[in-house]
DNA sequence: TTGCGTGCAAAGGTTTTGCATGGCA
DNA sequence: TGCCATGCAAAACCTTTGCACGCAA
């Protein structure tokens, strides 16, 4: 990742604030641009989109597409997924409560190795989510 | 699924083998119009955004959102499918290029039924996409 | 001072809606 | 004939781009 040096806005620590006070929630562009906008401190929705960008690059955002109707969602990942490096962790999120399920099991590891080695393609675990339904949410369905 | 009753035009009919023509392969909106403008027998936009929103209702479709930006993707599902339910497909996008690499391979339905055994979760193939970087991505990297 | 960051306005795309017309049953 | 389907035009959205100005280093 070649991260241009960055200059350290108002903006981006006031963004970076409120995705953190959000931390394992969901948070829309509109979103951010509201919250501020009712702070009293409006930043213009060209900003917000360009700093998520930036953020999601240097893999402090996670960003998620759940319908072509609606807008990006984005999600801070907080440093104690990234920092040790070690084990790589993964994420399941339920379409229906919300929740998120951490999973840090060699089941997927080994997926990996076999998409990696059949199909040439390199999983990135800070970016890639599960969607579905948790086992409480299939419950409740039936 | 309270399907109203359905006219069956020419349209519908046409879309549909279209569909079925690319057994297999994501389509588009604007595949499906480009395609019938080719043909010498347009189909408007809209007809096929319903059409096509119709048989995702019914099952027939599969509707795919790989990114905000980009455009929906629709595909055939064949009865054969159907009726096992087995064939899915998943998702593989390069963050670097964007390209999607489709895949259809048993080690992931294996991740599935342990993810579902042993954590409880059962994955949404149509919402989960792989988020890394492609084979052709890597070797420009290195 | 240098050059990135910001934000307004405008453009670019995708998807939806209103409405008059056309076609299936 | 009664209704749904069609398709054009326009609207509604989300996201990106151009450009002038502002601000961090």
């Amino acid at each position: 990742m070649n991260n241009k040096s960055q200059y350290k806005t108002k903006q981006r620590a006031e963004i970076t604030a409120y995705l953190m006070s959000k931390s394992g929630e969901h948070v829309t562009v509109n979103d951010v641009c509201k919250h501020f906008e009712e702070m009293g401190k409006p930043i213009g929705v060209t900003t917000v989109y360009r700093q998520l960008d930036k953020m999601v690059e240097e893999g402090i955002v996670n960003k998620y597409t759940l319908d072509s109707k609606s807008s990006a969602c984005y999600e801070y990942v907080d440093e104690h997924d990234h920092s040790h490096g070690l084990k790589k962790c993964y994420h399941c999120k339920c379409d229906k409560c919300g929740k998120v399920i951490h999973l840090h099991c060699g089941e997927i590891e080994e997926l990996n190795r076999h998409i990696e080695d059949k199909h040439g393609f390199i999983i990135n675990s800070k970016r890639t989510v599960f969607y579905g339904l948790c086992e409480e949410c299939r419950k409740a369905e039936a």
